[in-house]
RNA sequence: GCGAGCGUAGCCAAGUGGUUAAGGCAGUGGUUUGUGGUACCGCCAUUCGUGGGUUCGAGUCCCAUCGUUCGCCCCA
């Protein structure tokens, strides 16, 4: 019988690496928490037209990455490809901007996206994601990149690159759209066949190339900063200035554009260097269209998504995965012992232990080596002889000393018992 | 969507056309039927991702397909 093998493209979060996602979903909320950003919880799935609307036609996310579907009344329905969309719309829908102020938010959960595999990039892949809706003050701005910097330190990430640009607006966007395409359409028939594509679909791609000679053409192609207007740029040097007063390290990089067409003015990445061609970390901007586009008022507003696969593969680099042992091993033999070891294993819990009991009823000796296997701090051994006293045994695995209480004792003692482990847990 | 590499047990693998598919780790049973970490012994792939083909003979060659990795595209 052929196995059934999970689709392409998506993973099984198996019990090993949990601890690594927990700590990044753990890390993540608190520092967030501390900051006034609540978290909101969208639908996995959306009308069609979101996505389209919001993201931009003309984008490769919408034009040949969305997983599009027709439901059982033949509505157009699309698996999330970004969280931001999704927030706005909620936001919109259910006039949060009544309650006055900006909201801060943010959430986390799984994309989908239709794209070849390859490390660092799945069809179904999970993000963090922080919108900042209500404001367009460059502090704003900078509040939310502080955070993702935040957040990378606190998770113990070395060796990352923030990069910096400015989309400008609209207006500033289309005037140097047309300055690019001026630029290289005399060098058109000496460009890659990507970037001669780009031409005309996006040429501010062109800026990004790998191929050598489009490299060399591009290096003396207009740059966005000469194209800014003057509110702008102010808004640009701004929020430079103020990562700077916060002293996080930051390069400006002309040919940075995110892919989504809701971007405005700042837009930012945060790049690894050790992971593959998918380095990027975490990326956002500004985006003050959005609100409007999707039927809203005029809102500025700030966002900025974690890939979480990529910080893990980062996180697990650096071998910082740790087993969680249990406090006790329960092992136990004979009916009457069994019994009372289930029972009391469930008292130890409830008393905050951790407690693995062996449900074998294999020999002592078997039981005792998962015990040092599990790597528990103390054993506690129930057989029939102590089971006919209300007897219990407890042996501290490191130092092989055992020690015997009657089984209400052992739970009186249980402060005792909580400051031996963690004297171990010291060592 | 395009180009290239790879696919032998839970994991790491040897094997490059010839009888029964090395080895290691992990697992499991025992030496030790009430006391662990070491040691020793046993077990653990009727089959090499899947399907077809070439051949007297295929894990090994060919084709297709699926998966995966790397690069491009793109993005978190």
């Amino acid at each position: 019988m052929a196995i059934i093998q999970a689709i392409r493209g998506t993973k099984d979060i198996l019990p090993q690496e949990i601890p690594y996602w927990q700590q990044v979903e753990t890390i993540a909320s608190q520092i967030l928490a501390r900051a006034m950003y609540q978290e909101i919880r969208c639908p996995i799935f959306e009308q069609t037209s979101l996505f389209e609307r919001g993201i931009g036609e003309a984008t490769d996310v919408v034009g040949k990455e969305m997983y599009t579907f027709c439901d059982r009344k033949d509505r157009s329905i699309t698996l999330r490809p970004e969280g931001t969309a999704g927030v706005v719309r909620a936001y919109i829908e259910h006039s949060l901007y009544s309650l006055g102020g900006v909201q801060r938010l943010w959430y986390k959960g799984a994309m989908f996206r239709y794209e070849r595999p390859q490390e660092g990039r799945q069809r179904q892949f999970h993000q963090i994601g922080v919108e900042l809706i209500g404001t367009d003050a460059p502090r704003s701005d900078v509040e939310v990149i502080a955070l993702a910097v935040d957040i990378l330190q606190a998770l113990g990430l070395k060796s990352l690159r923030l990069d910096l640009n400015s989309v400008g607006n609209k207006e500033d966007r289309s005037n140097y759209r047309e300055a690019l395409v001026n630029y290289f359409t005399p060098y058109k028939l000496d460009l890659d066949p990507d970037s001669q594509d780009r031409l005309t679909r996006n040429p501010l791609r062109i800026l990004d190339s790998k191929d050598a000679k489009t490299k060399e053409i591009a290096k003396n192609a207009p740059s966005i900063i000469n194209y800014l207007g003057v509110n702008s740029r102010k808004h640009f040097e701004q929020v430079q200035q103020l990562l700077t007063d916060l002293k996080i390290e930051h390069k400006i990089n002309p040919c940075l554009v995110r892919g989504l067409d809701y971007y405005t003015h700042t837009a930012f990445e945060i790049q690894s260097d050790d992971l593959g061609s998918q380095s990027t970390v975490c990326g956002g901007g500004r985006y003050d269209g959005l609100v409007r586009e999707l039927g809203g008022t005029e809102t500025p507003a700030f966002g900025c998504a974690f890939g979480m696969e990529r910080l893990i593969l980062l996180l697990q680099q650096q071998g910082k995965a740790q087993k969680t042992k249990p406090d006790f091993y329960f092992v136990s033999k004979g009916e009457k012992a069994e019994a009372q070891a289930l029972i009391l294993a469930q008292k130890l819990r409830n008393l905050g232990f951790t407690v693995e009991l062996d449900l074998s009823g294999s020999a002592f000796g078997k039981q005792f080596k998962r015990a040092d296997r599990s790597e528990a701090y103390a054993c506690l051994i129930l057989g029939e002889e102590e089971a006919l006293i209300n007897n219990i045994n407890v042996k501290w695995m490191l130092s092989k000393k055992q020690e015997t209480f009657s089984q209400s004792k052992l739970l009186e003692i249980s402060d005792q018992l909580r400051q031996q482990i963690n004297e171990s847990k010291q060592n």
